[in-house]
DNA sequence: ATAGGGCTTCCAGTCACTGGAAGGTCAAGG
DNA sequence: CCTTGACCTTCCAGTGACTGGAAGCCCTAT
C-alpha cells in the first residue's frame, strides 16, 4: 500500500509517517516509481505507534517498545517498567493540571467579567 | 538589580528572562557595563509572568495579560475570557490524560512483569 | 595579579511534528 | 495524445518555550 492508504489505516498523517521513516522507526520498501510501499508489518507497526503515542509514550520509548515487540525473548518486566514510567508521568501531569485548574477556576469565579477594569484575576497574578 | 537577583526573586532562570527580553515581554534598562538593570516594575512583571505561565497561559496570552494589566481602562471581561480559555484547555488536557491513565493502568495491571516474554501491554498496543 | 563568579552575545539543539514549495507519477476523461 | 487532478517525492523552514554551551567581558576579593 501507498502512504495515503496506510495513513488512513493507521490514523497518522502522511507527514508523520515520513518523519517516522526519517528517524528510523519504520523502513518501508520503495516501488520502481520511488513511492514508499508499505507491507502489512509496516502497517501494524504504524498502528502500534499510533496507540503507543496515544498512551503517552515518547517517540524514544516507542522505539524501545517496538524493539521489545519484535524481540521474542524479551522480559515483560522491561515493557512494564516503560509503561509504569509513562503512567507516573501522566499522574504527575494530572496533579499539576489539577493544581492549575483549582487556582485558575477560583480566580475566574471571582471575576465579574464586565466592562469595569477591576479584576481579581490580574490581582491574583500580580500578588498571589 | 542584576539578572541573577531578579531570577532568584521571580523564580525564572536567567536564560528565560533573557529570552523574554528577546521576544519583547520585558525591556530592562542597561548599565554602563552592558549588564541588564531590572527595576521593581520589571521584577513585578517577571513574577506576574511566572505565575501566569504557571497557570497555563501561553506566552502569547501572557503578552496580552501584561498589556491588560497595564491598561487601566481595560474591561475585566477580556481578562476573564483569556482565563476561561486557559481553563478549558486545562480541562481538555485533563480529560485526555484521564483516558490515557485508565487504559495504561489497566494494561500495567494485567502485565505480570517478570522474565517471560508474554506481555498484555504489547498485545494491547498491537491490537486494541 | 589572579581567581572566581556573574554577566554578555550568539548559535545550535530539544520534541514531535507541520507547512509549504517545487516537481515527478498515475489513472481517467476528452 | 493531452490534460487534469490527485497522489507522491524531497528539501527547507517554522512551531513553542525554552535550554545548553562556547567565547569572552566585568567585578570583587585576596
Amino acid at each position: 500500500m501507498n502512504i495515503g492508504e496506510v495513513a488512513e489505516a493507521s490514523g497518522l498523517p502522511a507527514k508523520t509517517i515520513r518523519y517516522y521513516e526519517d528517524i528510523g522507526l519504520i523502513r518501508p520498501a520503495r516501488g520502481g516509481n520511488g513511492y514508499r510501499v508499505f507491507s502489512d508489518a509496516d502497517r501494524h507497526k504504524l498502528i502500534f505507534l499510533t496507540r503507543a503515542r496515544g498512551l503517552g509514550f515518547s517517540v524514544a520509548e516507542c522505539r524501545t517498545l517496538l524493539s521489545l515487540y519484535e524481540d521474542k525473548s524479551r522480559a515483560s518486566s522491561d515493557v512494564r517498567e516503560l509503561a509504569e514510567g509513562a503512567l507516573t508521568r501522566i499522574e504527575a501531569k494530572m496533579a499539576e493540571l489539577q493544581q492549575m485548574r483549582g487556582a485558575l477556576s477560583e480566580l475566574v469565579h471571582r471575576c465579574h467579567g464586565d466592562t469595569r477594569p477591576d479584576c481579581p484575576i490580574l490581582e491574583g497574578l500580580a500578588s498571589a
